[in-house]
RNA sequence: GCCGAAGUGGUGGAAUGGUAGACACGUCGGUCUCAAAAACCGAUGGCUUCUGGCCGUGCCGGUUCGAGUCCGGCCUUCGGUACCA
């Protein structure tokens, strides 16, 4: 054994051997129980970064503790590959979008396996791969059948200058941010996935997911937002048919003055009297270019346009004028609002503004409501008033009754809704997988057959950033022939949103060769669920939510059978760093700061908000340096020492060294000790080496339920820490070989999930030849956690006032005793009346006086 | 705006409603050394009349024998907000 603790060849040593061995490599044989481990797996941005590091720590030591406690353990890892980073480099940079990837993905996997991280590679793939997406393509045709997959229109980001649609990430202040022209608001016909058709299903399944965190479960419910209300027809005054709207407060109809559409409502011009037509249109395309970042904020000034026409509240019979107004959406409900501005805020605001007339339908306790001199709107419970044979009911009630009214009269109807919409996939670009849609002109929309595909992305097209998606520009794709009638016909152009691939990878991970559709389902059903799946809180709605509804998906096309596809879910808080920008140069990377000043052109650096470390705002750290100046295990260890993993962590390298040197501290204390424990006999269990075994023994135990019951790895670290303190103070060691090599040993055993290199090198090094999985994860001996005598701490009206040592198994009488008579704590007492003594078992006395 | 979370020493953090600050970083002091580094040992929330006491977990209030922890109201920061992934 080396005197000193050299990380770079032990860890290429072992890496080595783990990869020659195939180590983490598994099959559904083994007659282990499985366990199902999965990372997010990562956007190959070129190099991997803290966030990273820390994700696929946090992983390896579950996949490593759980391999250890005898499960079949699958560990995966792949690339996210597609998506706009890839064609932005391309479009900077002139270098192909596939070229740029896989470069990334090479450099990244090797940066990962210099970490050491168990995964068995032999599963890797990249969602660019054809091989992957040709499966996607054929799931869409499945969904496509089914009316799952339909197209409709809806509004893109529009750069007039670029002729390109931007992503809301590429406008900056309602601007391009390549050119800065103003972004407008462009009708596209989309390709959507019915989504909404499954979310009862995905509401309902969130009250069944006991290992999920309850903050993603509250917002995937607040997302879905499920809503109870009526549905209810307002006839127009001029004309036949009615306006549809949707209310949770039926209790309120009888207040309902006027009437607010969307401006994208498709009555909205329809209805306009040719004298309003102007001022109307004016008003629609204003709210249409604003239309993104600000509507639906509550600050934004209420505003609106009048129609002209009119419409009459079907229960009081009343006139109400139609307005269009900015703060109706026409995605959620039916796109109108019937307006109460006695009770809703904002058409309490919309009234004032432009002199609408106001009617108190609920009266709260106390003093009566006047219109006249209301200043906001009463949204809270009270009386009904106004409101013909339900005056003098509970607004709650007369909820039901107005309900049960209005359908019995065919007025309206009970009605359910959800804010969740339904999900887009259609993205104007290059980097993605291809729709795999014909149009005909005879025909219309044709699928491609499904013997037909994959529709292959086709490698010889031009990157500018202008004039829209370069697929649209190559006409070698875009001609083809009408698969049904044989004419000449054109592809669709759009790709898939790229959160379409990773609702599905983690099963493919259960069969990455099989070549007879997506899902191998033996294969599949034998792994999933994912046992435990581990990824950033900034996913806890979307990317999770769609992988559920997908597996729903998968589940009614008949290729799986499974109704969710995370059992637990981890999610760790971010990795932040502050951010640097220079005027000239944009965001800048931490090394293009020096001394505060940008390297390039030497202008001072703005020092910016700590955010998410991330690619596009540069504010990231390379780990790179930490693995050749410390090695893996130092990088891995202090990633999970620095913070629990639910947490954010703001980045900042001190520590890094603590962690450093204890590992030196772990190996000198294994190389000081090699000959005394030689030849030890089983561990002395009397005297002195009672107590190293007592600590021992409970560090199994509290490393054993950290890692195992709630992630918490910096606290398990610590305890490791404390525990090799004690071994490094124990001055009985001469006497103790067989107490000391226990300790070393279970020091060993506890760090092998964190720092796999250096445990097993000092594993050998004890002279145990067949590796740690062999040992298993160490078991705490009960019999060695007794304790003769316990402290118990003593307060005087809650305060602490003196502590005091008694035997463990002591009476609630000696404990009191003992109390009271604690020096400090009778000097306390003296003169005053004890009124109460609260006793906990084993722990404290709070003696109340006064 | 809406939804979710966080706020504790100089720093990262610890604490089933029961000793606030484990463990580590940093700092200070010491041992070793010609010297330095490394290593090791010790001290380290503030104030104080110092075997002790007072104050202290973002702010205000409440529940409790006892609150960092539970409840109500704020403030600040972070994440998500449907085309970043």
């Amino acid at each position: 054994m080396e005197e000193r603790y050299n990380a770079g060849p032990i860890e290429a040593k072992w890496q080595q051997s783990w990869a020659e061995n195939r180590t983490f490599k598994v099959s559904e044989q083994g007659g282990k129980p499985k366990y199902y481990l999965l990372e997010m797996f990562p956007y190959p941005s070129g190099r991997i970064h803290m966030g990273h590091v820390r994700n696929y720590s946090i992983g390896d030591v579950v996949a490593r503790f759980k391999r250890l406690q005898g499960y079949n353990v699958l560990h995966p890892m792949g690339w996210d590959a597609f998506g706009m980073p890839a064609e932005n480099a391309a479009i900077q940079h002139r270098v192909h979008p596939a070229k740029w990837t896989h470069e990334n993905i090479a450099n990244m996997r090797s940066q990962l396996k210099k970490m050491g991280f168990s995964y068995d590679w032999d599963r890797e793939f990249a969602t660019c791969d054809v091989d992957y997406y040709k499966w996607e393509q054929l799931i869409f045709l499945r969904m496509y059948e089914r009316g799952l997959a339909y197209k409709k229109s809806s509004t893109v980001n529009w750069c007039p200058a670029c002729q390109t649609v931007l992503a809301n990430e590429q406008v900056e202040d309602d601007c391009c941010w390549r050119c800065d022209s103003l972004v407008e608001a462009k009708e596209l016909e989309q390709w959507f996935f019915k989504i909404t058709d499954y979310a009862q299903e995905l509401l309902d399944q969130t009250w069944n997911l006991p290992g999920w965190p309850e903050p993603v479960l509250t917002m995937q419910r607040n997302w879905l937002g499920r809503s109870t209300g009526c549905e209810i027809e307002f006839p127009l005054e001029t004309a036949d048919g009615h306006i549809r709207v949707f209310t949770t407060r039926q209790d309120t109809v009888f207040g309902a003055t006027f009437m607010s559409l969307a401006p994208e409502h498709p009555l909205a011009l329809e209805l306009t009297t040719p004298e309003r037509r102007g001022e109307v249109e004016e008003f629609i395309a204003r709210v249409r270019r604003e239309d993104k970042s600000r509507r639906g904020s509550e600050e934004m000034e209420k505003e609106g346009v009048f129609t002209g026409a009119y419409c009459r509240n079907p229960v009081t019979g009343g006139r109400m004028p139609v307005f269009l107004a900015n703060f109706v959406l026409m995605e959620y409900g039916t796109g109108a609002v019937m307006a109460v501005p006695t009770h809703d805020q904002r058409d309490f605001e919309f009234a004032r503004r432009y002199d609408l007339p106001l009617q108190v339908v609920i009266q709260p306790p106390g003093e009566p409501l006047d219109p006249a001199r209301m200043t906001e709107a009463w949204t809270g419970p009270g009386q009904m008033v106004n409101s013909g044979e339900f005056d003098g009911l509970g607004n709650e009630e007369a909820k039901e009754r107005i309900a049960d009214y209005l359908q019995q009269r065919g007025l309206g109807k009970k009605s359910v809704n959800f804010r969740l919409r339904d999900w887009g996939v259609s993205r104007q670009r290059y980097w993605g997988t291809p729709i795999p849609v014909i149009y005909c002109e005879r025909c219309g929309i044709v699928p491609v057959p499904e013997q037909d595909l994959p529709v292959v992305l086709p490698v010889d097209v031009e990157f500018t950033g202008e004039g829209g998606s370069p697929l649209a520009k190559s006409e070698a794709f875009l001609q083809t022939s009408c698969p049904t009638c044989g004419g000449s016909a054109r592809r669709e152009t759009d790709t898939f949103d790229t959160f379409v691939e990773s609702s599905w990878y983690f099963a493919r991970y259960a069969c990455p060769d099989y070549t007879q559709g997506p899902i191998d389902r033996s294969r599949v059903e034998y792994w999933l669920p994912v046992d435990q799946y581990i990824g950033g809180v900034e996913h806890a709605v979307m990317h999770l939510l769609y992988a559920r509804f997908f597996t729903k998906v998968l589940r009614d096309l008949g290729l799986v059978n499974l109704d969710e596809p995370f059992t637990n879910l981890l999610t760790q808080g971010m990795v932040c760093m502050e951010t640097r920008s220079c005027p000239a140069h944009g965001w800048l990377f931490p090394e293009e700061v020096h001394d505060g000043k940008c390297r390039k052109c030497g202008a001072e650096a703005t020092l910016g908000r700590i955010e998410k470390m991330s690619k596009s705002k540069k504010n990231v750290v390379d780990p790179d340096h930490l693995i050749s100046r410390y090695g893996a295990d130092t990088a891995r260890l202090f990633s999970l020492f620095a913070a629990p993993p639910e947490k954010d962590l703001e980045w900042n390298e001190q520590g890094v060294e603590g962690c450093f040197r204890f590992l030196n501290r772990v190996w000198r204390a294994i190389y000081d000790n090699l000959a005394l424990i030689g030849l030890a006999a089983p561990p002395e269990t009397e005297g002195a080496a009672r107590q190293l075994r007592r600590l021992t023994h409970r560090t199994i135990r509290k490393v054993t339920d950290d890692i195992d019951g709630r992630f918490h790895f910096n606290t398990a670290i610590a305890a490791v820490m404390e525990l090799v303190n004690e071994i490094y103070s124990f001055e009985a060691k001469q006497s103790s070989p067989g107490a000391m090599r226990e300790a070393l040993e279970a020091v060993v055993r506890l760090l092998a999930p964190f720092v796999p290199h250096l445990a097993e090198e000092l594993w050998c090094c004890l002279g145990h030849l067949d590796g740690l999985e062999a040992a298993g994860w160490p078991a705490w001996d009960p019999a060695a956690l007794v304790e003769e005598e316990k402290t118990i701490v003593i307060q005087i009206n809650g305060k602490m006032r003196g502590k005091v040592v008694v035997a463990a198994d002591a009476d609630d009488q000696t404990i009191e005793r003992a109390a009271l008579e604690e020096p400090n704590v009778a000097r306390f007492l003296a003169g005053q009346t004890v009124r109460k003594v609260v006793i906990v078992p084993g722990r404290l006395v709070n003696v109340v006086v006064g």
